[in-house]
RNA sequence: GCGGAUGUGGCGGAAUUGGUAGACGCGCCAGCUUGAGGGGCUGGUGACUUAGGUCGUGGGGGUUCAAGUCCCCCCAUCCGCACCA
């Protein structure tokens, strides 16, 4: 891999493999002890089933409701599948996301909406009458208790055991409940697919009215998830209002005091005050909350909860590459784990792949097995690939440990890790399965910290020019950026791009993500080979912000390699200058030019050391440098003070470029450094700070916001003499003269604004 | 649909705390390097302009002496939405 080759310093005595069996014994034989804790179960879980594969579908492999080998309609369909109680650990997951305060706040929030703490209530409604024979109920949970008294109608998931009895006698319904099973079950889906819904003939008594509203079948209402029931509130919630609408159910007004209260179009999302509501009229949120709820307790009929959005983790998978779930299911129906002295469960790898259905799931043998004597069969399903990735940082502490799954001397030395580096589509579930796994390792006593990843940088894609042809069969034939050349008018636009195989015009498609299927990737090696892994680093970190796309652009590459180029030279042609001779600027006395160059020298140490060490912004790091090279290589080399100025600019430009060009500065640094040290080893330059005296400011002058002027002043100068000097400033009289001053603003050393008019 | 982000010259991007918009680089233009190409160097390069200025940070409103930055509404693009990892 050519990117290697951009890295230095790589410890690969510390290289693991997750797919080997030295790394997943562990993660099974932690999963064991998970299971004796109580934090590992097993329900039935819905997955996409292709009926002619006969086999489960990933969500991105079901397209428009079909299967992507088979094209069939994809059922969903209930299997029993293993489950870890990540909910268990939802508060704590949420409350430390306040100790990480070197993550991106976005990616924080965007876990905490994830985890989706709220308070609401839990109630049960009664099912009116007996079904077959049977008095039923089901509960519901609302964060909206202040509209309970607008409940008209209640909504069952189609699976709903209460909907497949009353489907029995309902072929409506039947006919509904078959249809939702072709449903797709992602949330993107289930929120804009058509709400439908079908009554089941059922009444629910009202918890506090005891009036009795219309119970419905609904494709929006998931079994998997909460209850599998809601109550709905046409008035109060926009997709209840659009059902409601839609089938001729009852809307009712409990809310007012918003400005826009016409029930007529929409309904009132808002909070406000409670109105046909009985004994709750004129509440507040806040009081028809805790009076509502308080009143379901003493009747007994719901409680005020703590609800979270997260979901428990599904770790079954009914594929083949993965590490089996180390499980027994004995002939009685239970499960065990397998005993730690039989671990680990291997992954055969000698196997015939059809391509559909798991080698180990086909394989009559391999489940077999014995517990205490008697015939059993092992768990089929393997892990969720997030398992394996959930937790390598902490192996990589004692990589070929073969007694432990994690030494806790060594991870307790080197955790948490101080600077996590992903891209941002990791930034829900990946990091918070990863952090609730460290939290898991926490409790097993393997490690003791509370937080993996101290630090987090979330980087961009890396983008390049799409070109393409049309097809004769109108497909697109994608070529390659390598073999397009781009023509461009006087102002630098693009105006055509065409192939450099046969001087035909191609299109442009813009930039997008470097693929196979786009053919625009780039070979870092090829690059390297022209250019060298500095020009290459040099380009990467220069271009863009690490947490932004990346562009690729081989002009870019160019032009970071004439820098490097420029840096080369200058270091060599003042040494070349000097004659192998060393300057210091200490004791000498600097003119004016010479004390200027130097204070934009320490002005730019100060930038770039807190660019990258505290910005992360390696591009204006790199663009400061950039711009004090402008200067030196317009410097004067003559006297002995030139020499020594630059000397002291040239050795601190190798040294802030280390990070950036390690190569080349190391050996600039033999070249310039006047030290024994490499470059790696010497300090990182200081600023300073009597370099930094100025003994004049600019001040932009300002009449009614608008830039008149520039003056120059005394560093010293007091708002009286500065704001003088600019009302008289010729230019800014011309916008004065005529109108009365009516104030006069100074931002010391920067800014002067005269309003008048 | 929901959650998170992004939108600034021809292009990538800068402006860190509300205080000179466009740093730095690419591209383009002109000149020099005594021919061309390449490379290098120097200068210029937001738009419009009656050459005074005026306008200008996705669009529309607002707050402020002052808005790319803060507030409200809208549009577009990207990431995630629990079985891609």
């Amino acid at each position: 891999m050519g990117s290697e080759m951009c890295i230095r310093d790589s410890d690969w005595s510390r290289e693991l493999a997750t797919c080997k069996q030295d790394y997943y014994r562990w993660e099974q034989w932690f999963f064991t002890k998970l299971y004796e804790k109580g934090l590992v179960y097993k329900k039935n879980a819905t997955v996409n089933w292709d009926p002619v594969d006969q086999t489960v579908l990933a969500n991105e492999q079901v397209i428009d409701g079909r299967g992507w080998r088979s094209g069939a309609i994809v059922e969903k369909k209930e299997i029993p599948q293993w489950f870890i109680k990540i909910t268990d650990y939802a508060q704590e997951l949420l409350d430390d996301l306040d100790q990480l305060t070197d993550w991106p706040e976005q990616v924080k929030t965007m876990q905490r909406n994830w985890i989706g703490r709220s308070q609401g209530v839990e109630m049960t409604f009664q099912v009116d009458g007996l079904v077959e024979g049977k008095q039923e109920s089901f509960d519901i949970y609302t964060t909206r208790p202040d509209t309970l008294m607008g409940v008209t109608y209640v909504a069952l998931a189609a699976e709903h055991p209460l909907a497949l009895t009353a489907a029995k006698e309902n072929a409506e319904l039947a006919d509904f409940i078959k249809e939702c099973k072709g449903n797709q079950t992602t949330e993107a889906d289930m929120a804009t697919m058509e709400k439908k819904g079908v009554d089941t003939g059922y009444k629910a008594i009202h918890p506090i009215t005891g009036e009795l509203v219309p119970v419905w079948a609904a494709n929006f209402v998931l079994m998997d998830y909460g209850s599998g029931a809601v109550m709905s509130v046409p008035g109060h919630d926009q997709r209840d209002y659009e059902f409601a609408t839609k089938y001729g159910l009852a809307i009712t007004q409990v809310i007012t005091g918003t400005e826009d209260d016409d029930i007529s179009k929409a309904a009132i999302i808002e909070k406000g005050t409670l109105i046909n509501s009985g004994e709750f009229d004129g509440l507040d949120f806040d009081a028809a909350f805790t009076a509502i709820s308080d009143k379901l307790a003493q009747e007994n009929k719901g409680k005020v909860t703590t609800n979270f959005r997260l979901r428990d983790w599904g770790v079954s998978r009914q594929r083949y590459w993965g590490t089996p779930i180390p499980m027994i299911n004995l002939a009685n129906g239970e499960s065990v784990p397998v005993p730690e002295n039989e671990l680990p469960v291997v992954l055969p790898e000698d196997v015939v792949m059809n391509g559909v259905t798991s080698p180990i799931k086909d394989d009559p043998q391999w489940a077999k097995t014995t517990f205490n004597g008697e015939d059993a069969l092992r768990e089929t399903d393997t892990f969720d690939t997030f398992m394996e990735s959930s937790w390598y940082y902490a192996r990589y502490c004692s990589p070929n440990d073969d007694s432990q799954m994690i030494d806790p001397a060594k991870a307790n030395y080197w955790l948490p890790v101080d600077q996590y580096i992903g891209g941002i589509e990791h930034a829900i579930l990946h990091l918070l399965y990863s952090r609730f796994f460290h939290k898991l390792l926490r409790d097993t006593g393997l490690v003791q910290c509370d937080e993996p990843y101290k630090k987090l940088l979330c980087q961009g894609m890396v983008l390049a020019d799409t070109y393409y042809r049309e097809a004769d069969n109108g497909a697109q034939d994608w070529i390659a950026p390598s073999d397009v050349t781009v023509e461009r008018n006087e102002k630098g636009q693009v105006t055509s791009a065409i192939s450099k195989v046969d001087g035909e015009a191609v299109i442009s498609a813009g930039m997008s993500k470097m693929s196979k299927s786009k053919n625009n990737g780039i070979d870092p090696q090829s690059v390297i080979d022209k250019y060298g892994a500095d020009t290459v680093r040099l380009f990467i970190m220069f271009t863009s912000p690490p947490e932004q796309t990346l562009e690729w652009s081989d002009a870019g590459v160019e032009g970071a390699h004439r820098f490097v180029k420029r840096v080369y030279k200058l270091v060599h042609d003042t040494v070349e200058t000097c004659q192998g001779n060393s300057y210091e600027v200490s004791g000498l006395t600097l003119n004016a030019e010479q004390k200027k160059l130097r204070r934009e020298l320490h002005k730019t140490i100060a930038k770039v050391t807190d660019d990258i060490g505290r910005r992360n912004t390696f591009n204006t790091a790199i663009a400061a440098i950039m711009e004090l090279m402008n200067h030196l290589s317009k410097a004067a080399i003559k006297s002995d003070e030139d020499k020594a100025v630059m000397f002291e600019a040239l050795r601190a430009v190798v040294l802030m470029l280390t990070p950036i060009t390690p190569h080349m500065c190391h050996y600039l640094w033999q070249t310039i450094g006047n030290s024994d040290l490499d470059v790696e080893n010497t300090p990182w330059p200081t600023v300073d700070n009597s370099a930094l005296v100025e003994d004049e400011k600019l001040i932009i002058v300002q009449v009614n916001g608008k830039l008149r002027a520039k003056i120059t002043v005394a560093a010293d100068a007091s708002k009286e003499e500065v704001e003088a000097l600019g009302l008289s400033d010729e230019n800014v009289t011309k916008f004065t003269d005529g109108n009365t001053i009516r104030k006069v603003i100074y931002i010391p050393g920067k800014i002067l604004n005269i309003v008048a008019n």
